[in-house]
DNA sequence: CCGACCAAATTGGTCAGACCAAATATTAGC
DNA sequence: GCTAATATTTGGTCTGACCAATTTGGTCGG
């Protein structure tokens, strides 16, 4: 969010992943603050910030007498991010739920966007579905463009539910792939139909095909992100043999 | 989320509402710490707590030399049930933008949870549904079986993704739209079809088919829900003539 | 042995004042 | 007017104190 380089930002990172990690049971009583700060060599002052970001993570209650363990289910969806991270390569099933639910995301915003654009917006969308078919075979440089796209589609949707849940999730799914290098290769075949099938959607004005065609994507785009997976745990393995 | 009768979260409220009424520009400087303590009659360290709350919603990013107001567009979910219910009556857009988002999640879910639902789930599944079907005249009988049938969907598809999103979104809707009193009413032959579409659904097996049952579901609460505010609001308009 | 009750200890919530690093505002010089 | 230096402001953190709420441990009675 902000200046994360804080010692209450360190403390609470530390946290978090021991939380997530179960280090403690659901309702268990967490450390005391005075114990925290001896521990982290740091004030209670300190502590008292790093327990309130816990708390608005949902991992915590904060309560007089001590703060208890929560379940991550009241959890807020902040801690995917870490949590997909957690261990040394990502967690490929939480990964996967990521892609789903951005497929199911991305499904209602295109059909809300092709329902609401006009026509200039609509010329534009199919231009830069153009211009990212030129990129079928180049993923990096296709990638940067189909956020474009993303973006065009929200600011036409215009559900600020829908961004507000995107934005964050989408933050940290790239930071921790970014993180774990993980870099999925798509079949050039298979988004050369996508991007022929959107192209095709949207001068029909048909969302439900719009739709049908980014959710073919996602599932290739899910495949392809399993198989990088899969690799690079296979990578590792070879790695510590 | 935990003990928010302190007095940081009361300040972080405040605030937080000032921010989303826009009394502040994106980019400008927030009050300092030490003013806003003055203004609240209370100690720096409860200040900081409160502003490290809006840091970590996104409403601002605290960094030496003051606290900067950010776009609501890098805001967390946690904003949008105080956002809903900033004025006297719901943003009848705001929550029409949550119910589209249940909406597509619910779709996800269901298509989830029938493929991959053992027979004993799908009795259990069917059961709820006929349960459920008997209130279609009494949505506020109904409505805490809905729940428990989309508790049992969340645990079959096993989402996480989808159930802190779905979790924190619903909380903050009905916390709202209980505040504001607003109570759909439902057409009850559409809920029976709804029923029947859900359980025929089920028993062949047919997630498409469910979602799209769910589909029209949501559409019907949009409606009754946009009705149910426009009354509201005729109602107050009429009081203060 | 178990449950109820009470006192002591522990814990969170908040305060005031202090100090240091980083950012911002002001001033002086060209 | 522009730039650099200086002063001021601001966030980040610390220490020690106090009060309200919860937890713990001990005692007593059934």
């Amino acid at each position: 969010m902000s200046d994360t380089n804080t010692l209450s930002h360190e403390i609470c990172g530390i946290l978090r992943d021991e939380i997530l990690l179960q280090r403690y049971r659901s309702g268990e009583r967490f450390p005391s603050e005075r114990d925290l700060a001896s521990r982290f060599d740091a004030s209670r002052g300190a502590v008292r910030e790093a327990l309130s970001q816990l708390d608005q993570m949902g991992l915590i209650r904060s309560q007089p007498g001590g703060a208890r363990i929560q379940s991550i289910d009241s959890a807020s969806i902040a801690i995917l991010g870490p949590l997909m991270v957690l261990n040394e390569f990502p967690d490929a099933e939480l990964v996967d739920q990521f892609l789903q639910t951005f497929a199911a995301l991305t499904s209602l915003s295109i059909k809300g966007a092709i329902e609401k654009a006009d026509e200039a917006q609509l010329i534009q969308m199919t231009k830069m579905v153009v211009e990212m078919s030129r990129y079928a075979n180049d993923f990096e440089t296709m990638q940067p463009r189909m956020s474009l796209f993303h973006e065009l589609i929200s600011n036409i949707t215009d559900n600020l539910v829908v961004r507000l849940i995107g934005n964050d999730l989408k933050a940290q799914f790239v930071e921790g792939m970014m993180q774990s290098g993980i870099k999925p290769m798509m079949n050039e075949l298979s988004l050369e139909g996508f991007f022929k099938k959107l192209e095709i959607s949207i001068s029909k004005k048909d969302g439900a095909m719009a739709a049908d065609a980014f959710d073919q994507h996602f599932e290739e785009l899910r495949r392809a992100t399993k198989l990088a997976i899969q690799t690079r745990e296979q990578e590792l393995s070879l790695k510590t043999a």
